[in-house]
DNA sequence: GGGGGATCCGAAC
DNA sequence: TTCCAGTTCGGATCCCCC
């Protein structure tokens, strides 16, 4: 553990000193694996006083400012809820709310591998001298990753290297080698391919796994068939992977997290299980919640747990549009991905690169030719043409821009990209950049003039569409993006056209069982104990000393008096006023400063 | 009023 | 000494045009 060589630990801190600090949240503090015991005020102290002053925190500070705005807004539109809005919104949730419950699929089993620390790994395996030492891949600039002996000082992937060096002197800094990455990458993906062929690649070290089949086959639990697994990646490779064994694709995701590095965690499919394993668990660990999204959960509904996303459902139906509510409550059932994700098709390719920040308007156009000249040449490796040219610029002052423009034909070549590239880029001038990035998208894949999957569509576009012998291509404009987060909840709206229910008893009854029920079991142990998560670590339920089980629906919030919303005033155009009924957006609650 | 383009934000790795 | 990435995708709103 790093040792706080300067202030004492936060624990033991009981002057009354200022610590600004402690208000400069960054994505730094928030624990990662290999990261538990790590001194976080010393970290969250060093990272502030390394920033301080710089242009980048000046903008942090104007991202913060800007969201604690959204918040307030947010608290306002609340306590202008009545109490009939509020019961409005409670029927509305509870009947969701079962509806996605009588649809959970418990006949699946997930396997999500995730390598340790792998790009340090990698290098670790050519390098064995590395072995032990504090080591990170990546520059003085940004790190990628970080080995486990670095992140004891606090150091992880996405930090500044010269904020890293401060926080662990001895840091050995390896350049970053994605040919390597990919090789090995590719060694364990064969393995993967043994236990189901059809295998989701989520990125170069993580992958989702349908084990149901060879489970069945080989009379194996997942727990087994994930060691034997992670046993095999590490014959072909010599690297450890730690892996998450779960009914759906996002509880298998947060399982893999929990015994990390080369460990596992195994979540029964069973409804009691993942109830009471959910239930405690910080919302954080969700994939598709991150700083932002926790942070209002947090401030705005007192939501912590995946529990409270549950019993604060009517507020966040009133408060978010239903697609993320529904969300927000499907991760309060525990309900995600069952079925094999749909192969997507690509929806955009784009490149950027940063430099000192400059006004040199010849340099500019040298760098728009340069990835002009990569975006071309990555669209002809698949063979796309694009019809939208995005140019993104972020500015000295960190303000990042972008500017689109769609196109009458599709073009590819390096001299049409650049053409209206600096079109785009001209209009902005003069301008003083640190970054300028260009995205092409609105493809047409030129092999056949379809797409190359029929499968792309998604069930909800399918379903919207209302047709279901449709053959002809796919209109990407009209097919619906949301599908990432939401594609089982799509799959269940089919089945969930009865306005009669009363099936929130049967939760109701369901979740009060768990008080005699286990919660998930570790492969390793085979422990029956119940999983608790405080403060982002996780403890046996006994240790935790908190009651966890009630899940209740009857704790409902009261509805406050009714205040001014202050509605969002900046470019764009504010909202229409808030009638009943209608939820509100979240974007809505921005007061946007140029 | 709806569709689609433009723009921005959040998130993940 | 160094001084905060790059890539991709989805959600949402605003605005213009039909």
């Amino acid at each position: 553990m790093a040792k706080s060589e300067q202030s004492s630990s936060s624990s033991s801190m009981v002057d009354s000193a200022p610590r600004p600090w402690e208000s400069y949240n960054t994505v730094y503090t928030n624990a990662k694996a290999g990261m538990e015991g790590v001194d976080k005020e010393k970290v969250q102290r060093i990272v502030y006083e390394m920033s301080k002053g710089s242009k980048y925190f000046e903008n942090e500070e104007r991202k913060e400012a800007y969201m604690k705005q959204k918040i307030e807004n947010m608290r306002n539109h609340l306590a202008n809820l009545k109490a009939t809005d509020l019961s409005q919104y409670q029927r509305v949730a509870d009947k969701r709310i079962a509806e996605l419950d009588t649809t959970r699929d418990l006949s699946r089993i997930w396997l999500h591998v995730d390598m340790d620390a792998f790009y340090a790994a990698v290098e670790t395996l050519s390098n064995p001298s590395l072995k032990g030492k504090p080591m990170a891949v990546g520059s003085m600039s940004m790190i990628s990753t970080a080995n486990y002996e670095a992140r004891k000082f606090g150091v992880r992937a996405a930090m500044p290297g010269f904020i890293a060096s401060k926080l662990c002197p001895e840091l050995i800094f390896v350049p970053t080698d994605f040919k390597k990455y990919t090789y090995y990458s590719d060694l364990t993906r064969k393995v993967y391919h043994e236990y189901d062929p059809n295998f989701t690649a989520a990125s170069l070290d993580e992958a989702y796994l349908d084990i149901t089949k060879v489970c069945k086959e080989r009379d194996l639990s997942g727990g087994e068939v994930a060691v034997e697994l992670r046993e095999n990646v590490y014959k072909a490779t010599g690297l450890t992977c730690s892996a998450g064994v779960a009914p759906n694709r996002l509880l298998a995701k947060v399982c893999s997290d929990i015994n990390k590095p080369n460990g596992q965690f195994v979540l029964p499919n069973d409804r009691v299980a993942i109830m009471t394993f959910i239930s405690s668990l910080p919302i954080r660990k969700i994939g598709g919640i991150g700083k932002v999204t926790e942070h209002i959960l947090k401030d705005v509904f007192e939501i912590k747990t995946c529990e409270d996303l549950l019993q604060k459902s009517s507020l966040l139906f009133a408060l978010f549009s239903p697609s993320s509510a529904e969300f927000f409550v499907s991760v309060g059932l525990g309900l995600g991905g069952t079925e094999a994700p749909n192969v997507r098709s690509r929806k955009s390719m784009s490149n950027e690169r940063t430099f000192s920040a400059t006004k040199d308007e010849a340099f500019f156009n040298q760098k728009l030719v340069e990835l002009s000249e990569m975006l071309s040449a990555d669209m002809e490796k698949e063979g796309l043409h694009g019809k939208t040219l995005t140019l993104k610029l972020k500015t000295a002052s960190f303000e990042v821009r972008t500017r689109a423009m769609t196109l009458q034909s599709y073009i590819r070549s390096s001299k049409d990209i650049l053409k209206h590239a600096s079109k785009l880029l001209k209009a902005e001038l003069p301008v003083s950049l640190r970054l300028i990035g260009l995205r092409m998208s609105h493809f047409n894949e030129d092999k056949d003039g379809s797409l190359s999957d029929p499968t792309q569509r998604t069930l909800l576009n399918f379903i919207k569409s209302g047709e279901s012998n449709k053959e002809t291509v796919v209109d990407e404009e009209n097919s619906d993006p949301c599908f990432e987060h939401f594609s089982e909840i799509d799959d269940q709206k089919i089945c969930s056209l009865n306005d009669d229910h009363e099936n929130l008893q049967v939760i109701e009854t369901c979740c009060s069982d768990n008080n005699n029920e286990t919660g998930a079991s570790s492969s390793s142990s085979s422990s029956s104990s119940s999983l608790m998560w405080l403060d982002d670590y996780k403890c046996l339920e006994e240790e935790s000393g908190q009651n966890y089980k009630n899940l209740s629906f009857k704790h409902r919030m009261m509805s406050r008096k009714d205040g001014g919303v202050e509605k969002g005033k900046g470019k764009k155009k504010q909202k229409h006023s808030v009638t009943n009924g209608d939820h509100i957006p979240i974007d809505a609650f921005f007061t946007k400063r140029s």
